[in-house]
DNA sequence: TCTGGGGTCCTAGGACCC
DNA sequence: TCTGGGGTCCTAGGACCC
């Protein structure tokens, strides 16, 4: 069996665990920018207010109701979410945790017995909660869609189920998937709940009596295939292995307010491409391929919400690198081959792919010799921003004056990971 | 005028996830 | 006036090979 462990609107739980005096109070964290809403509390929810929502549109819902509101603070979230990863992986066999995402792994039950599942799983939760603070939901079932499927419902009813579910028989997770529309289900999107609910599928129990050749048809393929036989309970989808490395890495961000300067653009594409270098060399990686793309404001005045067409282009290198210094100067000869000084830009992006193992270009024969020395130019460079924080070491192309940097007008103190902002007790 | 039957690799784009 | 920032996997189609 397997287990979804999941935070409780963890962006929420986060800001609320330094400020006890949000407990039970609404709560919700924006996105970069303060665009638009990506964690409520359930007191949030309750008063109405839209997942993903612009905050603009929220903001009188919120200032009526006295809902706390926070910009990201990923330093702390990170932290808190390590600190939760770590608890499990100490409660659990190496290479039973397989974290999925910031506040979610999945978890390997199968040393633990039936009838021990519930027991064990309210152990694990209620053991997070006590060593960080954090409350957590968990779902147990035969794979990871009927898992998630089994998370959902805790969520749903936490009084009944104290936030634990565990479908450990063919009735329960019947009713379980017949109770859960289709559109809830773990790998249904907008475009597919569409499409299902035209043919009148409209829960997960529908989907899940149709056959493995119908899904490989109508559900793109063998993803498809996939989904439909895990809500059968085959197990289609493999727990993963950690450590994998990314295929690509990004970097993109939307601009604080407008902006049309090639020097502006320039600088924010320098500092982006610092910080998805520093991703590379965390995972030991060189990339042979780095794209550049600017969004133009949207030129014609819809009322709905539409970026402008993305203008994008990449550069393939001679050989794969990490260092900052060799990938910032072609993306800045992308930039200047993407600029139009017609229009005002609202966003950009940089993202390295063609990712290698580090090693295999260190053992080339043809790598200048001054490469090696790079790469400890490169590693001073990181570990002296990593000790000091903030970008103490940085490319003079990164700029200073910064008019593009993205607003963070409510973010908390990082109390977990600087010095100078941590807790304090009076 | 008529022109096979495999392969591989790469890219763009679609769909999904949190 | 104001709508995030990452990622993944898969497929189709083109270019190229023998």
């Amino acid at each position: 069996m397997k287990a979804i462990i999941d935070c409780n609107s963890f962006y929420c739980s986060c800001e609320r665990l330094f400020r006890p005096a949000l407990q039970n109070k609404p709560v919700v964290v924006l996105s970069n920018n303060d665009g638009c809403i990506i964690s409520r509390s359930d007191e949030a929810k309750a008063l109405g207010v839209e997942m993903a929502g612009p905050y603009f549109k929220a903001k009188p819902l919120i200032e009526k109701h006295g809902v706390a509101a926070f910009s990201s603070n990923y330093n702390l979230y990170g932290d808190l979410s390590w600190r939760v990863m770590e608890t499990l992986r100490m409660l659990l066999p190496p290479h039973a945790v397989e974290v999925y995402s910031v506040d979610e792994c999945f978890v390997d039950l199968s040393h633990i017995r039936r009838q021990d599942l519930a027991a064990f799983s309210l152990h694990l939760r209620e053991t997070v909660e006590q060593w960080t603070g954090i409350k957590v939901s968990i779902g147990v079932a035969a794979t990871k869609v009927l898992s998630k499927v089994a998370n959902r419902l805790s969520k749903k009813n936490k009084e009944s189920t104290n936030c634990v579910l565990v479908l450990d028989t063919p009735r329960k997770t019947e009713q379980a998937l017949q109770r859960t529309p289709v559109e809830d289900v773990w790998g249904v999107g907008h475009q597919y709940s569409v499409k299902l609910h035209a043919m009148n599928i409209n829960t997960a129990y529908d989907l899940s009596t149709r056959d493995v050749a119908w899904a490989t048809k109508h559900l793109g393929g063998v993803t498809g295939a996939r989904l439909v036989r895990e809500l059968k309970g085959i197990e289609s989808i493999q727990m993963m292995d950690e450590l994998v490395n990314k295929k690509m890495i990004a970097t993109t961000r939307m601009f604080g307010s407008p902006v049309r300067e090639l020097k502006d653009i320039k600088e924010a594409i320098a500092t982006y491409t610092s910080r998805a270098a520093e991703k590379l060399r965390r995972q030991h990686g060189a990339a042979n391929t780095i794209s550049v793309f600017v969004v133009p404001r949207e030129q014609s005045h819809s009322t709905y919400f539409r970026h402008g067409p993305t203008v994008g282009s990449h550069i393939i290198l001679p050989l794969a690198t990490s260092c900052t210094h060799e990938l910032i100067k072609p993306a800045l000869a992308l930039v200047e081959r993407l600029y139009d000084a017609t229009k005002v830009y609202k966003k950009a992006g940089v993202m390295l792919s063609g990712i290698v193992p580090d090693s295999s270009i260190q053992g080339s024969l043809f790598a200048e010799p001054a490469a090696n020395k790079n790469r400890m130019l490169m590693s001073m460079i990181d570990n002296v921003n990593f000790a000091m924080r903030d970008d103490v070491l940085k490319f003079a192309s990164s700029g200073t004056t910064r008019n593009w940097k993205m607003r963070q007008e409510l973010r908390s103190p990082r109390y977990t990971t600087r010095w100078e902002e941590l807790y304090e007790i009076s």
